[in-house]
DNA sequence: CGAATAATTGACTGAGATCAACCCCCGTGG
DNA sequence: CCACGGGGGTTGATCTCAGTCAATTATTCG
């Protein structure tokens, strides 16, 4: 017996693309923002969201676009990312089922500074910026708790800062696979495997570096043992090892 | 006659350290996010206020401390950093009088992440978190507008990534001067100023760089007639110039 | 099986960090 | 007023991490 695919990852062949209706109001409901509301708010403001199907790499908004909507994610993986003039990209976020993204919070802004591409199949809510300005001035409760995401984005933007700022390519690295592990990580049998496609360049563009300086560090911790990895995946198998490169020991 | 110093910089010898009434009221109605309440309310809200007075270099809360105050600058400039373990720091803001700080939105966080320091002497109003946030809750248009704040420095901030992931250090300088001077630039006879103590550390801090690297761009600037500078100042002369750096022409 | 794309590996190069010496302001105190 | 000292700034020499270029190998899909 042969196997015929060695990716760990399950690949959806057929996607979706719709969200079934109860996945959608239990969606709305698990948002973090919404989770004060009554049942009868969720279901009204339900109404107002209107879902997309999208397949991978395409792209959901572009930067310039003027900012009209706001996005929830409802199934598959979206990534946001900024391009350089010399065709390097920066990848600011990569959002996963229940994170919101798009114009909304640029309100100065008319425009999108960043493009939103799905990375999988993805299916996505959306509802225009005026609408949701108005839920926000109809739940204030609403308001505060997407201030604490904002909050902790920034946080977390900060500390990107800082990392860039202070450590090596290896560290950010590590870094980088632990937050995504954190995040989206499933346990299987090769280790605690990153549930999504990620390639050495999306590594390069999330940590500030490029293909080939990632594929270096990435061959050092494989040989190490601490994770494994293929064509487009990969899985962490010694997080204790990573974590003291992470910080640095 | 002689020139008996050579700093541009109106040095403030003898600190007030205490606002004046009237210049409470009128910064928190000149705040952003208090600038649809009414009068009464504008001063109602700064009963919760107080003000403390710092001197130059004087720590205001350090990373790690309880985060159990929001503080707004009155006067003065104040610095946001976070330190490395070898002895490197990362400056993440420099605040001018109506900015806010401190520990309200990292609400899940109990702790500041980062350290605020006085840059020069400076007037420094505060409330506790816990009243803030009932002031959030009581007028829900407010913690709107602090949403778009915060959006903003979040932006900012993935700007500043984009930065350190795709630009040399010179175009980083450029960039940090230029941004600077939008924010506190004040025309002299030099040129337009910036308006406060900065020194070569300070913009390595800045731009994830070191005080040797900067100075060297530095030089090469004044040596094209772009800046002008001394010991803790600098003054831009030719904005467009510096514009075609920082954009990377 | 073969084409396409991801990943690896090596050799070379260069931007910028580091180390070190020196200069120059500026406030201080004789 | 001037001499002094300390901290900020400059400049040069060296070294290193990681980016670039290029060739090869591996993996997946049609």
């Amino acid at each position: 017996m042969k196997a015929r695919r060695k990716t760990p990852l399950d690949i959806q062949t057929t996607p979706p693309n719709l969200c079934t209706v109860d996945l959608r109001l239990r969606l709305l409901a698990d948002l973090p923002f919404f989770a004060g509301l009554s049942p009868a708010d969720v279901a009204a403001i339900n109404q107002h969201f209107r879902e997309v199907g999208f397949e991978p790499d395409e792209m959901i908004y572009l930067a310039g676009d003027p900012a009209a909507r706001m996005f929830v994610v409802a199934e598959g993986r979206v990534k946001l990312f900024q391009s350089a003039a010399n065709g390097r990209n920066v990848l600011l976020n990569l959002l996963a089922p229940g994170e919101f993204f798009g114009g909304l919070f640029s309100l100065g802004t008319e425009a999108y500074v960043d493009t939103a591409q799905a990375q999988t199949s993805a299916c996505i809510l959306q509802v225009s910026s005026d609408e949701f300005r108005k839920i926000l001035d109809r739940h204030p409760g609403v308001a505060i708790r997407v201030l604490e995401v904002m909050a902790q984005r920034l946080q977390a933007a900060n500390e990107r800062v800082f990392l860039l700022s202070t450590s090596p390519v290896e560290r950010r690295v590590a870094v980088t696979l632990l937050k995504l592990a954190g995040k989206m990580g499933r346990k299987r049998k090769v280790g605690l495997l990153i549930d999504m496609p990620l390639s050495r360049e999306n590594l390069a563009d999330m940590t500030g570096s490029t293909p080939e300086s990632v594929s270096r560090a990435i061959s050092q911790f494989q040989k190490e043992g601490w994770i494994a990895t293929g064509r487009m995946w990969i899985a962490l198998k010694d997080l204790v090892a990573l974590q003291e490169i992470a910080e640095g020991v």
